[in-house]
This record gives structure tokens, sequence and C-alpha cells, in this order.
DNA sequence: TTTATTTACGAAAACGATTTAGTTAAATTT
DNA sequence: AAATTTAACTAAATCGTTTTCGTAAATAAA
């Protein structure tokens, strides 16, 4: 069995083709009676419009293009299911794409992405994107609509979803802070993501709030790089002057604090309290549970979502410079568990 | 800044569309001398074909279609990855389709499918598809090939990727007895699903081999949905005779079984032992750590798009029925230590 | 009854690329 | 020098829709 197209219903019905194609948009142009002949047809022929020859008429593709750093991570695939949900429901369609958290990759992602295969973009800025914006403007400029969420661009004017990540990782260094904490490792990732920064921000806030003086050599600038970040992190546990709490910025870190502990025989909570950005689902399970700031990633994915969708109803590409703020939650577990 | 298109690019050098087409495509039609003014001309100018243009006279969309029937998921995001890496080495484009373990919404999604817009489908059944496969050989009969993994559907002569779950989880199951276990409890999933069934015939073979006999209480069935299953293992470990070991088919029904035993106090791996089917990162890392019958996620989505792939660049559109297997691993943790 | 309007449809252009079938000029062969 | 081939290009058809512009018949208004 082949496709059928228009032509092959025009002929088995024996009218004209734009007859049949108004039928199926229900065009006032065509009676009743042709109409139900018409949909009756295209059941029975379990005739589908083919989508490209329309986006061509259109410009217009009904498929939109995420694109993220990592896939394998929580977060983003609950964003990635949250954008999923929303789209689906008004028969859009995702394109997905892994930057690789590679700035080379990024760009050439979007390059092939500006020429109508989608509508609007939603995405997460590679880590290694430098202050160099081109790749983004570009694509905004000609009329792609793009919606950041988490890692945003702060230099793009056009709608942005995150979450509140100054305040909670100030309430977290608080809270660690509460737990009796006073010389505070904090693991970042690359200078160049906005995340990273407020994180920092809320953090040294915190800090400073309470009198604690910061120390430079505790932030620990890790790459995301397994190995690299485990080796970085062993030294940090190994030196004279030990860290009485590691703040990392993303789980993964965490979850190498884990391993490394493991191998340095460190405590957790008892040595070191250990508290972090995650969306892990066993953080409860975890030896010992694992206290994190879970960001809402499902809504803010669908959040990202129906924000661009919004914006492509309307004609003018350009999105409102809006940054959409969801709360996250910091959940207190063993892993800051004072002992007192 | 708007979309170039040939006929912006033939006026500016003055030649004709047709020639710029070639030029790019580098056609022995066209001199090298043209050649090179083109593709100087079209880097300036930022070209990027319009790829429903090509896609609607070529009936190849570079697209393929992907579908699981959950995302947030570790093994189906790793097989996600793994397809995402290999197709876009080829310049494929991947869409990404949830049917939420839904038949109705696997039909309808395939059946959107059913129109050019993608030229292949890797897919992964849900658990609610019953044994009627018209959705599917429609599909296929319509000339757009489907790659099955993981949860396959043997009714369909096409290529499948799995893993050895009859032997891997005879393995499992064996290990348990091994360890002492008597009386080993298996929670399935739906009937329909062809990994379940496999998984289950393992763990009955192993029980035969040391004959142990086969309780068909011990086998629950449970929904996927969490509540419910939630109840129904939490019943299992109350009764009066509780098992000593569950073997958990999929592993969002171990993470189940940590919660009820942490709500009933049961201790891991001293009352019962826990193994089961998962792709975790934190296995390792849980209370106690889990012992995992490990899939090779990534390669299953890569080894399904590249038999995908290898296939779309012939002529024919049907693939051979053949089910490449790949090897999970067992990885021995806590909980299902022996304590003698 | 004549004219205007509405209804219901069809013909053909358009979207942007690819490709087939020319077409011209130059190069080569006879 | 005439005939043939080759090189390098162009015009136009094509893919499957949507949409604009007609147009004929039926109905309403004059």
């Amino acid at each position: 069995m082949a496709k059928i197209n228009l032509k092959q219903m025009a002929e088995a019905l024996g009218v004209s083709v734009s007859t049949i194609s108004k039928a199926l948009r229900n065009s006032y142009e065509i009676s009743d009676e042709t109409k139900k002949k018409v949909l009756e047809k295209a059941e029975e022929m379990g005739y589908v419009g083919n989508p490209y020859a329309g986006s061509l008429r259109h410009h217009k593709s009904k498929t939109i293009g995420l694109i993220v750093p990592e896939l394998t991570n929580n977060f983003f695939i609950q964003a990635i299911s949250g954008a999923e949900s929303v789209v689906q429901e008004k028969d859009y369609h995702i394109l997905v794409y892994n930057s690789q958290d590679d700035y080379e990759k990024e760009k050439s992602i979007l390059k092939h992405l500006r020429n109508g295969r989608v509508d609007g973009i939603l995405m997460s800025l590679a880590s290694t994107t430098p202050s160099s914006y081109e790749h983004l403007t570009k694509t905004v400029d000609e009329g792609i609509p793009i919606v950041f969420f988490d890692r945003i661009c702060h230099e793009i004017e056009t709608g942005k979803v995150t979450t509140d990540d100054f305040l909670s990782s100030f309430n977290a260094t608080e809270f660690l802070i509460q737990q009796g904490c006073r010389d505070i490792a904090f693991l970042a990732l690359s200078d160049h993501l906005s995340i990273v920064n407020k994180r920092k921000q809320g953090y040294l806030e915190a800090l400073n709030k309470h009198d604690i003086i910061f120390n430079p050599d505790r932030i620990l600038k890790c790459t995301g790089e397994e190995k690299s970040d485990y080796q970085k992190i062993k030294k940090l546990l190994q030196g004279p002057n030990v860290p009485d709490a590691i703040f990392a910025s993303v789980e993964k870190l965490a979850l190498t604090v884990y391993y490394v502990c493991g191998e340095l025989q460190v405590n957790i909570p008892e040595k070191l309290k250990l508290l972090c950005f995650s969306n892990l689902r066993t953080a409860p399970l975890l030896k010992p549970s694992l206290t994190t700031i879970t960001q809402p990633a499902f809504e803010i994915g669908a959040t990202a979502a129906n924000l661009l969708l919004k914006n492509l109803s309307k004609k003018r590409t350009l999105i409102d410079n809006e940054n959409i703020v969801l709360k996250s939650t910091l959940i207190k577990r063993d892993s800051t568990r004072s002992s007192s």
C-alpha cells in the first residue's frame, strides 16, 4: 500500500485537488455534502497530508528544535519531557539535538536549523560557549525565535526560563552554615555559564552575610570531564586543610564527590557535608541520602515550550525579553545532617 | 537579515538557479570556476538550503522518528543518546516522541509519521500495546522501515536490537539462588512486553533447574503506575510468608521496593535480596548498593540507529528480519550480598 | 425580467529545491 | 570545411500542498 496524495483522492472522488484541500481544511467554500464525502474518503484511504509540501508553502514546519548540552542528565531529560508534553498537545514536533557541551557543535546545529527546518528553538547553552553569540543573534535575526532555559544567554533579548539560582544557592549555603560549616568549597563549571555564576554569587553572598572570609581556593573550577574532575576533587579532599562542606553546582560533580569520598573513606556528613543542585530521583536512596536543590525541571521545559508556542502563533518572530523564574526547593537529607 | 534562497543567489551571481543548485551539489556539468564563485557566495550569504523543498522532491527527509514509552528513564535516555550520536554523524535528524506507554498514543504517533515526515522509525513498544499490530504493519507496508529496540515486536519482520534477556535473567536468578534464596518474587509488567516475557522465562528456567517449585503468586503483575505498584509490593512484603528475594524486571519497580522496604523496615539484603534490570548511574551509591543487570543502552540505541541508516541508504525499504543481541552484564553489589 | 449576489467549485500559480531535456558555443574529429 | 562531440550552462517540469483568482449556476434583489 502506497502513500495517498491529494491528486489520487481527487481522482477517486471525481473532484479537483483544490476542492479536496479546502474540504479537509473545512473551508467555507465547500458544501457540507462534499466535505462529508471527502472526509469519509480520507479516512477510508488513510490519507495523511505530506507535511513538507505544506511547510514549503507556509514557511512553517510545526517543528521546534530542542538543543541541550547533555542528554544523560536528569535535569535535561525532565525538561525535554516537559517540553515534549506541551508540544505534542499542539501537534508540534520536537527535533532533539545534543551539543555535547561543545561550542562548535552548538554553532553547527544552529546553522543547520537556520533554514526553515524549525519554527523556533528551545535551548540551554553549552558550557564551552564563550562570550560570542553571533550564532545566536544570527538565528534570531533570521526570524527563528529562541527561548532559553536554565543555561540562558543574557545578552540575547528574548524569552528565558530559569530558576531562582541566586536565592536558592544563597539559602542552601546559609543552611550549610547553620549546620555548622565554616569552610565550604564550591564546585563550579565554566565561567561562561549564567547559572554557575548566579549560584556562585548566592554562595558568596551567604558567606558574606555570615562574616565568613572567602578563600578563592575554595572555588574549584571543574570541567565536566569525569576523570579530571575526580582528580581535582580528590586533591581537594586530601589537602592539609580539608573543607567541611562541598556545594556542588551541578549534579554530576556531587556524584563524583561520593566516589572520591568512597575511595578516601571520608564520611558524609560527619567529616564533610555535601549538597548540590540535582534532579536525581534516587537522592533519597543514596548512602547517605543527598541534600539537593531540586529544580522543577519538567515545568521549566513545559514553560519554555509554552512561551515559544505562544509566540509562534503571532506574526512577529521577536519574543519579548522576559525571564520567567521558577522556584527550586531545598530538600534536606542526610548528607548535610549535623552531628549535634 | 532574511533567509536566502537559490533564486536570490542566482540573481546576485547573474546565473541561473539550476547552475547554483548543481554547483552546490558538485555536478560535473559545472565548471570549477563557477563552482568556486558559487561556494564563496553561499558562504558569504550564509546559504543553507531549505530542507523541505528537497524533501518534497526526493521523498526523503533525512529525519528519523524515535518513539519511546517513557522519557524519564535511564535506559531510554541512554538509548536516545546513542541513536542521536550515530544519526547526527550522518546529518540525519531525530524527532523524539513519548508514547507514555499508551497504545492509543502510540497509534496516533505512528499515523502522523506515515506521511513522509520521517524516513524511518526507531521504537520501543508501549507496554499497553495489545497483540494487534496493524499500526505497525501499516507503517512498514507504506514503506517506512521500523527498527525495534528492547521492547520489540516479534510479529513484524524487520530489524530488532535487544539484549540477551533470557540468559541474563536466568543467570541473575541462578545467582540469587546461589546466594541462598529459595523464594524469589518476580516483579513483572504487562504480559504483552517481549522483554518481560523473556525475563520471566529466564527466571522460571533457573527455578526449574534448581528444583525450586514455582509459586504463581510470586509473579507480581505491576502496572508501571507508581502508587498502585507501591501498594502491591507493600502487600507482598507484609504477607505472612514473605519472599526472600525480589527480582524486578524493570528499574522503576526496584526503586519502589526500596521505598517500601524503607517504610516497612525490611533490611536489604539481610531480610530480602534485591536485583533488577537497571541503568541507574547511582546504583553503586544506593543504600544498599543495588545489584543490577545493566544493559548496554547507549550501544543498543546506536546499533539500532546504524541498522536503520544502513537500510535507508538502500532502495528497498524492507529490513531483513534480524535480531541483534547485545550482552547485558550482571553487576553484583550489596543488595544481594549473602550474610554467610 | 434583468441585474446583483451568493454558492460551490476548478485552474493555475506559488513555495524552494532538483533534475530532465534542451541550447549554445567551443573543441574535436572526419 | 563540415560534421560531431563536449563543455557549460538555462528553461521548465516536478514534488504535494495551499491559495488566489476565476467562473458557472443558483438564488436574491431590482
